[in-house]
DNA sequence: TCATCTATTTGTCTGATGCAAATGGATGCT
DNA sequence: AGCATCCATTTGCATCAGACAAATAGATGA
């Protein structure tokens, strides 16, 4: 049952899977296209701005290791870099003195808008000639996949 | 014009790249989950699996290394290792004495297999609770998607 | 107050990876 | 033929990401 279906989507996933982590930018790339700051940045800043699981909940160092998939000591000193750029803010909690939210500045905004706006340029570009029932499928689907395969 | 549709998908591929990259595997969890190789072996497998751009081309570790979207002496090193692990063998080209063509051997034939399916199984569970119309759709537009998107 | 727990930071070591140089065969020109 | 050049691969070297473990610091409960 769908066992054609499912190859095809393993096979893609894996293409999918390459093309994504070919991404990844070096710093002489990060040079020469102009870049604002390293790509690391821009993740933290992604999942500040995706905000907590919970409604109450608010935005920690821990947090954003965990959705990065780092280990804590590697989320401190990646959000470090997110604060030292200027894209998130720290903000002390006033209950419990060992946490710390995190915010995006007005900056954090700023890049957050505009990589997500390229981002979509990218990808309308690679649903260019589909239609929008196709479009609108489509992320009905692999929004539906996303969440199943958080788990 | 479907902007809501590629905001959605924009979403879920953040989440679905973040997702995917989390799974990078440390040597730990190798040793622990009993890992017959590195996951960089595996990779290197199934692009040979894959096999080369068009016919009449060879897998080289050149191509390896455009595949993986690395260094050409990353490449080397990799493929080194994939050979040195007895999944993959080479043979010397007989036009070219510089070129050397990658082929699996059985071991990393049975690797390739056991691999592809882990991650259908994987996967089936994600679509665990479609209907085989929403699979076969969703395979055959997220082919298109890979596709368009690998330019 | 003390013990313990949790979030974060810091110290340190390993390993992945890129860049640059070296190697070695192929190809073309004189 | 001899030589210059090119290209695929390998090797040397330096850098940076990231994990593990220890240190810090506030919170909470006995």
């Amino acid at each position: 049952m769908g066992e054609e279906a499912l190859d095809a989507v393993e096979r893609s996933m894996v293409r999918l899977r390459r093309g994504m982590s070919r991404q990844r930018l070096g710093k002489a790339a990060i040079r020469d296209h102009n870049l604002p700051v390293d790509v690391r940045v821009l993740h933290v800043v992604d999942v500040v701005d995706e905000g907590p699981d919970r409604p109450g909940e608010e935005m920690s160092v821990g947090l954003v290791a965990t959705r990065l998939g780092v280990d804590a000591s590697r989320g401190s000193r990646i959000v470090a870099e997110a604060v030292k750029a200027g894209y998130v803010r720290r903000v002390a909690s006033q209950e419990d003195g060992r946490r710390i939210h995190l915010e995006l500045t007005g900056a954090g905004r700023s890049v957050v808008e505009a990589t997500r706006r390229t981002r979509q340029e990218h990808f309308a570009k690679a649903m260019g000639d589909w239609t929008d029932e196709e479009r609108a499928e489509f992320a009905r689907l692999l929004a539906r996949f996303v969440h199943s395969y958080e788990d």
